[in-house]
DNA sequence: GCTTGTTTCAAACAGTCGTTTGAGCGAATC
DNA sequence: GATTCGCTCAAACGACTGTTTGAAACAAGC
């Protein structure tokens, strides 16, 4: 493991000096090892879990040798954890920077719960719409690796998470001054179960298809009935304890 | 597999009177085979999921032969349902009950969102109070089987829950006569999904502990705080499309 | 042309998986 | 007392798992 390991971290930076060289000259559609390998893995991963998507699968679905996920990424661990890098990442940092600029957009008040929540899910839903590459799986998957109670899942999820939720926790407090920070956590809590059940389960894929079919802007529909729901669960009068 | 399943059917009812008759005179607290499986099972699926159980791992915390459980319950898909009827049924059926208590008691008008959320949540808050066998961990595993898109697993559920939530949807309906059924449709979809996040996810029982450091009445805080959130969602004015 | 370094390949590794089998157990039935 | 029935047991079945290996393929640098 720790000799393939150290190739890898090796190869790393030729590697992709060597892809940067012949990307620009040659206008092949066909993607790398590493991005094939990564798109066939976030939709098996995402139809079948963790433990039962086999590398087999995978890398016959992606075309390529068996050996080269253990090649590229180290471990099937570490290649469910690039999968959800790619992704995660970005969407997080853009909730960030939407957050700051509609806060800077008000400034020196505080923003409405709906602006606050706009700011979580736009990212997610532009990420959804991005068709390009199963962005729509890439946020099922995320919602099922909620559940997970896989202890690198969940330790790799909330280190991920963290700094956002923090900065999210933060702006709601400053939304809603007259409630407790106890029930602000509480229901931020029930706000991410809430959209991360609705982003994860094929239910509410169901549900436009069923009452909108198949118009565009599914999207923005799905947020025009989230946010009223949130924004009303959160301005909601404090519970008067048990 | 066939033969399995039909020794274990023409087994079942002699089975279950030797079991009557043995249980009478002996006052032995160790339960029988069938039990001990499903309780480790419950367990062990809870914390590693269904993939990643095997059955060499709940036969062995069973202290059971590792043949029982394809001669007792068929398959090991047949033992992951099992542990779901076995508390799924029960806890159902009781929401029906009391909503449908509920529902007498004030006649001839429409129920409160208040009164029809506690009539959801309280079997599902009493099952995890029960804690003679891990309560908690069947709603976490519960929590866990809504994000898996497993087709058995999906099936299996939405039949399970199809009486359910047909039911509560039509509660809804009525409390809320001013929405359209398509926002309840929605609505309830989004309190499902606040709901089983935060059952499932071992979040919420941190910030149980954080804040209030083991003192009981866990079950009936958490409610006090769901509760008034999800009410305020559900009344918030409809959404005037996109 | 030769060497170096990065990537791909077929093959095998040592385990684990769910399931099946047939022998054996104790208790109930005739 | 012999037989049947429900149940348990150790052992094995073939299939599949993630990972490793050493040899090829290929392009880049001297």
């Amino acid at each position: 493991m720790s000799i393939a390991l150290q190739r890898q971290k090796l190869a790393a930076v030729p590697n992709a000096a060597a892809k940067m060289a012949t990307a620009a000259p040659a206008m092949a559609p066909i993607a790398d090892t590493k991005s094939r390998i990564l798109d066939a893995a976030e939709e098996l991963f995402m139809e079948h879990g963790f433990e039962a998507t086999s590398l087999r699968l995978i890398t016959t679905a992606a075309a390529v040798n068996l050996a080269a996920v253990n090649y590229h990424f180290g471990s099937k661990e570490e290649l469910f954890q690039a999968v959800f890098t790619r992704r995660l990442d970005p969407m997080n940092q853009q909730r960030l920077t939407l957050l700051d600029e509609y806060q800077k957009a008000v400034e020196p008040s505080a923003l409405t719960c709906e602006k606050i929540i706009a700011a979580m899910f736009i990212p997610a839903l532009e990420l959804s719409r991005d068709t390009d590459l199963g962005g729509k799986n890439f946020l099922r998957l995320l919602g099922r690796a909620y559940a997970d109670p896989a202890p690198f899942i969940r330790e790799f999820l909330s280190s991920q998470y963290a700094e956002m939720i923090t900065a999210f926790r933060h702006a709601f407090g400053r939304a809603l001054p007259h409630l407790p920070r106890e029930e602000v956590s509480w229901r931020l809590h029930f706000l991410m179960g809430a959209l991360s059940y609705t982003l994860a389960g094929t239910d509410a894929l169901k549900m436009i298809e069923k009452y909108h079919s198949s118009e565009q802007g599914n999207d923005a529909l799905l947020l025009s009935r989230l946010a009223p729901f949130l924004a009303a669960g959160l301005r909601a009068p404090p519970s008067d304890g048990v």
